[in-house]
Parts: structure tokens; sequence; C-alpha cells
RNA sequence: GCCCCGGUAGCUCAGCUGGAUAGAGCAACGGACUUCUAAUCCGUAGGCCACAGGUUCGAAUCCUGUCCGGGGUACCA
């Protein structure tokens, strides 16, 4: 029986107490108790239905109490306290018999597998190949990779996806900005094209051209040979900086094809029959007014070049057609506006968008100095996600993106981040891992190993049993990430592990004379071990054995 | 103007679908290593949870309004 099977029988028993008091609750929840020397669990069911039973609460609460039958290797212990709370302890019996599922089942403790046999898709970064990925793409990047194994953990089979496009405006601006800089390094008076990339790699791109000597481009080139070959060298230098931080994509899809295969014009002749597109002033617009926007929008320019709405429909209806059973799009808060237009016309258009789940996240805000950086590819004023991980690391790096909730806007201070990295919290977790792989080389070095052999019953310090109870929410922490896909609720659990771990650690030791003691407690500390391993793991950061 | 996020300790931020006395890290101050790792632990200090109303037994959390910051509202992506 697991811990949300627990709640699951209290809450059940709450019910059938309430109803045999000739009431109804509609909604019946128990929440982590505030206050641990009451009970580890609570409900406040008795001061919300105190105006309706026309009783005291404390009164009510002990009503219920006593209609309540639970089972006793489960709970035991309840308790009413001041304005009318119902406290419930979990006992010491099942904690024990917890853990040791949790040492005999390892990494696959708590795993109930909700994603089993279905299939999900994860897209993000995304960054169109102009540029070198800046600390912005790196949250989403991260955000996007923990999501994807937090679906993974559960079961699901997933696909991570990166989605470009080569063919825009943005793009031809890039290859006029190479073969600026290639002609400038010939020697070539030039006026560097309006708007262009102005950053050094750009040269440094040019100086690889002028480098290889192939002949294969020169100054008689045409643009897109030189985009070309921009976007060749970009992209490669994207995929490395992925790679550093262990992101690897399986999918990458380019908007181009959705052209070529026709289905961009499909979904025009589709929102037409649909009276959702219409031409007017030489556009074709998309009538946005009936999902309830204030005005329609551009669909496709008067140039005939499709604003990028029309290819994310197409792509958004080929993912659709992929049999995915979770679809999580991850992008940044620039695109709150546009998604619902999607969304919208994919419903229009008679498609079922519920497995669609859209994550926004806010921006980076870089402070260097005290001063905001603003950051543009185009003008080059950035930190790239290069610059960071070297600074930092790719653990504090992953940590740092995942340890705050995406819909806060984050402030990223570069010299603070420089001077912190030796105290960053990921460490802690770290430090705590390694503490105790530490621990069991040095009880098998004392030839105290046989940790199955170990009485549990000799548990039995108040630090102990609270760490217990940390252990033990595992499950259900990864439960309810399943739901909300918000990695920072991991990191926040295995902070709460690793300090009643390394408090654990301060006030009692694990190896001593006494062998029994310590088999228990060796039992006790690889559990910790292995949960802090799997969400480490979760999160994609390593696990040092020792540091 | 309208829409979406955010405003919590000096700083960066947690706070699960409303619960009891508001949390962590960093910074400050005071303690703890003859022991399995002091990258740790314990303690002190630090708060009108932006502001004003409302909902109710109960609000940092939900609703309304105001102020401040970020983003969107482009025939840029």
């Amino acid at each position: 029986m697991s811990m949300v099977d627990i709640k699951r029988h209290i809450l059940d028993q709450l019910n059938q107490a309430v109803s045999s008091l000739g009431m109804e609750v509609p909604s019946l929840k128990l929440d982590q108790s505030r206050r641990p020397e009451l009970g580890d669990f609570s409900s406040g069911v008795a001061l919300s239905l105190t105006k309706e039973a026309k009783k005291p609460p404390i009164e009510l609460a002990e009503a219920i109490r006593n209609c309540l039958d639970l089972k006793k290797e489960i709970c035991s212990e309840i308790t009413v306290s001041k304005p009318g709370f119902l406290n419930f302890r979990i006992s010491p019996e099942y904690l024990k018999q917890q853990l040791e599922v949790i040492f005999n089942e390892g990494a696959e403790f708590g795993k109930i597998q909700l994603g089993k046999g279905k299939k999900a898709q994860v897209e993000f970064v995304s960054a169109n190949p102009t540029g070198p990925l800046t600390v912005g793409h790196g949250r989403q990047a991260v955000l996007g990779d923990v999501v994807a194994q937090i679906l993974e953990w559960h079961g699901y089979n997933v696909d991570r996806e990166y989605y470009y496009n080569d063919a825009g405006r943005q793009m031809r601006l890039l290859g006029e900005s190479v073969k600026a800089r290639y002609l400038e390094l010939l020697g070539v008076e030039i006026d560097f094209p309006e708007g262009g990339y102005e950053g050094e790699y750009i040269r440094d791109i040019a100086r690889e051209i002028d480098e290889k000597e192939d002949g294969a481009i020169t100054k008689k080139s045409g643009v897109s040979e030189f985009r070309k070959f921009a976007e060749k060298m970009i992209f490669s230098e994207i995929k490395r900086s992925l790679e550093l931080l262990h992101i690897h994509f399986n999918h990458f899809v380019n908007e181009q094809r959705f052209y070529d295969d026709g289905s961009i014009d499909k979904v025009v002749k589709l929102l037409r029959q649909n009276h959702l597109a219409y031409d007017k002033d030489g556009a074709v617009w998309l009538k946005t007014t009936a999902f309830g926007k204030e005005e329609d929008t551009v669909l496709i320019k008067r140039t005939s070049e499709p604003t990028y709405r029309l290819p994310d429909i197409a792509y958004h209806r080929d993912k659709l057609s992929r049999g995915y059973d979770l679809i999580v799009d991850i992008f940044g808060a620039d695109h709150i506006d546009t998604y619902p237009d999607v969304l919208s016309a994919l419903n229009a258009l008679g498609y079922e968008t519920s497995s669609i789940h859209v994550l926004i996240h806010q921006f980076v805000s870089l402070i260097r100095d005290g001063q905001k950086v603003k950051m543009s590819t185009r003008k080059a004023t950035f930190i790239t996600l290069d610059e960071l991980i070297e600074m930092l690391g790719a653990d504090v790096v992953r940590y740092f993106f995942i340890m705050r909730s995406r819909q806060s806007h984050l402030n990223f201070d570069i010299g603070l981040a420089e001077m912190e990295s030796d105290e960053n919290p990921v460490y802690y977790l770290q430090y705590a891992h390694a503490r105790i792989c530490n621990i069991l080389k040095h009880a098998k070095d004392t030839g105290i190993d046989s940790s199955d052999a170990a009485d549990l019953s000799l548990i039995q310090e108040e630090t102990e049993l609270s760490l217990m109870k940390t252990l033990i929410r595992w499950p259900e922490v990864m439960t309810n990430v399943h739901e909300s896909l918000e990695p920072q609720m991991i990191a926040n659990y295995l902070q709460a592990l690793a300090t009643e771990f390394h408090r654990f650690y301060t006030e009692h030791r694990v190896v001593t004379e006494n062998r029994e003691l310590s088999s228990a407690r060796l039992f006790l500390v690889s559990s910790v071990k292995t949960i802090l391993a799997s969400g480490l793991a979760v999160l994609g950061i390593s696990q040092p054995e020792k540091m």
C-alpha cells in the first residue's frame, strides 16, 4: 500500500464518517500537516462543516473521529487540535514496511507507470539557426528536457523535437550578414546590411569560409550559399551546446517540409472552406474574431509569404496526426498571444486538441554589474549558453533553470552566479548523495554490509522517522509533477530530503560498534541514496559518489 | 487601450487544488569537526506576503479594483 493509497484510505473513512453523521462534503482533502508534533496529515473537514452541523468545530471533529475506523498499522494516532483540525499520524510500522519497498524496488520505487504504452512529444528550443543559443534558450532547453525526463520516468515513450525554419527573412539576413563580413575580409568596401547580425560569430563564419579555400563559395556566390554554410555551422554549434547540457533531440522538423508536402496549402483550403480565412487588401486573413479576438490577423502576407501562424497550424495538424497521447509545447512568453489562435484554428477545423499542453515560460533577464542586459541575437548583446555552462558547469546550469517556476521572471545576475557557484544549492543535493556513498563504502570496509538482515525496528529516533516520512513522499511528488509538469517541485522535494538527511547525519552515526543498529541505518541511508539518485536523474543532474 | 505573467526577508526565489505560528539559499551575527566528508549542522536577526476592498470558520493562495515591473497586442519570428 503506497502513500497515495493511505491518503485515500483516510479520505474514504472521513467521507464515511461525515455521511454517517448525515452530512456531505463536496471535496475532501488531506493536507501535509504544518504541525508535525500533532500529526503527519491534517484535515479541516470539521471546520468547513461547523455551520451545517450547528456544532462547535472541536466537538464535530471529535464526533468524526469517533466514527473513523482506521487500520492501526497505517495510522497510529488521530488527534483533534485547537480550531478543529483532525490530525493523523502515520504508524512507524508502515514507515518501516515502505522502507523495505524502497530498498527492494530501488529506482523503480513509486513508478505506477502512468504513461505506460503511451507516446508523448515534447517540442522545445526550436530556435532558428541564426546564432548561438542564449541564456534564455537555456531555460527552455532545460525545462523541456526535464519535462521529457518526467514523462519518461512515468513510462511514456517520448520524442524530443526541435522545429525550425531556415527559409525566412531572418535567415536571408543571416546570409547577407555573412556575405558582407566575408567581402570585408577580402578588403571589399561594403555597406553592412540594415538590421543585419552584428555578432562576432558572423566574422568567425566568414573567416571559416575564407580558410576553407575549396572554392565552393566565392565573392560571386549568392546570399543563399552563404546562408546555407552559416546555417550548417551554427546548427552544429547549437547541437554542441545542447550536448553540453546532455540534451539530445531525436526529431528535427523543418518548416519547409509543410510547404513541400502541400500541407500548408491544404490548411488554407480547409480554413477557407470553413469560412475562417478570407482575402482582403491582397493578403489572406485568419478570422481570429471568430475565436474571440478583437481583430482578424494576417495569415498570408501580400508578398504571398505566410506569417508564422499558418505553418504552425500545419505543424500541429501534423503532430496530431502522429498519434501522440500527449503533446507538450514549450514556448517563451513571446508566444503567449499566438498559440491560442493555432489551437482555436485546429479546433475549428474539427481537431481534438486536448492532448496538446502548452507550457509558457517567462524570460530570463540577465543582470550584469547591476544593469539589465537586453538580449538580442541580432545585436549580439547576449551571454551565450556556452559561456554560462563554461562558467558554472552543466549541473549548476540545469539546476538553476528548473529550481524556479517557469512562470516567474528569472533575474540572472552573472556576477552573483559566478560568486555563488561554489555555494550552489545543487551541491547540497549532490553532497548528500556523495556522503551516503562514502558511508556505504566505509561500512563495507568495516565489514558491516548485509543490510538485508537489518532489524528496522531499531530505527526510532525522531530525525530518522522524519527522514522516512520524507522518503515515502517521493511517489506522490512525481504523481503531482506528472499533473503539473512543474519541475521545481522535484527540486523543492530533493532539498527537503537532503536537509533531513544532513541533519540525521550530524545527529546520528551510521556505522558504529552496534552492528544491528548499523545495518538498520545503512538500510535507511541507502534508501535515501536511491531516492536522491532517482530525483537527480530525472533532473538530468549527475550523482557524484565523492566530492 | 486590451490580453498574459509576476510583485513574499537586504538579494535570488519556494510555498501543492484556501488551512494552524510564513519558508529556503545567499548576505549578517553567534556556536559545533580526536568520529562515516564542515560543500554539513544548530542558533540569532531579518516580513503590513505591493496596496485597497470582497468571498468564509480561515486568504500569500480565490474574486474585483489600483499601483509597479516584464512580455504580447506587427503583412517580424
